[in-house]
DNA sequence: ACGAATATGATGCCAAGGCTACACTTTCTT
DNA sequence: AAGAAAGTGTAGCCTTGGCATCATATTCGT
């Protein structure tokens, strides 16, 4: 029999996705999320480069990034798998229909909390460097309650 | 010469740690602050298992992690080797006095996103999963700022 | 006391995401 | 028309953090 006691806990963890209320469930979803933060990151800056210089190379997405230039490349390897990009060799990186629809909602969604966090008193540089990170983490419920929040303060 | 045109902005990026404020350095300190987080939540969760049952099992880690008992142990192991933890075999995980003092402010962290979170009108259950995520990029000036925020409210 | 059940630990596999190094393509300048 | 400079792509290496599998250790029930 079992090797301690008092608190054979044996969920079973049905194959969920929605994101179960256990600590397990929560650290579960949060892993899943910050799979999808590299791509939202190329998506969304993409889509800016294209939307100013009008052109999304891999070294300018790297520059803009922080990366090399291989390790750009590589993503965006993962980007095509992913359905979100094409790529033209030697001539930039185009963003799917659903890329597109991606970039538009991270780029709203970052905005949004770089807002929310300035509303309650974060200085600039502090909200915009946290909200690189937390944006990720943000889920549709969350945000929409930050969407009412700035309503209100506004 | 170069390749293209109008745009050669070639910053040297001196070895920094502080963050910088240009978008590569936003983006790399975030890279930073997640390679933490994995550390951060096995410290939290371990203190509070020894504060609550007394043990802190590789077993008791993974299922409250939703984890196998391998990768439970080999994050061990990294926590081991980053100074935060002990563990004598088949006897549990025990955190060193810095293991302790970031489980410390890894709590009060988490315990304030969540009251900020729901002060701003998330619904409970998803701010407990987002703060999850959340937590690891917000940084000590943000936090400052959350505590300001809720002494307001409050 | 002993066998069954469970926990633990070690290995090996994989994908993601970093890096450097090197070869090749494109573009710019002369 | 070259040649130089810069961009692009590929390959190989590393670490992290998942997994499954197997062997070993511990504990529990009888
Ligand atoms: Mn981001
Ligand atoms: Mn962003
Ligand atoms: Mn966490
Ligand atoms: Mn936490």
């Amino acid at each position: 029999m079992p090797r301690r006691p008092a608190d054979a806990q044996q969920r079973q963890a049905a194959p969920d996705l929605p994101a179960e209320p256990t600590q397990a469930g929560r650290f579960e979803q949060a892993r899943r999320v910050q799979s999808m933060a590299l791509l939202e990151d190329y998506a969304e800056l993409i889509a800016d480069l294209h939307a100013t210089g009008g052109e999304a190379r891999p070294t300018d997405i790297a520059r803009r990034l922080g990366v090399t230039h291989a390790t750009a490349i590589k993503a965006i390897t993962r980007l095509k798998r992913e359905g979100l990009a094409t790529a033209r060799p030697y001539r930039g990186v185009f963003l799917t229909e659903e890329g597109e629809q991606l970039a538009a909602r991270v780029k709203a969604r970052h905005l949004l909390v770089v807002e929310v966090l300035r509303a309650i008193g974060v200085p600039p540089d502090a909200a915009e460097q946290d909200a690189e990170g937390i944006e990720h983490h943000v889920s549709d419920i969350t945000l929409q309650a930050f969407a009412r929040f700035l309503k209100g303060v506004k």
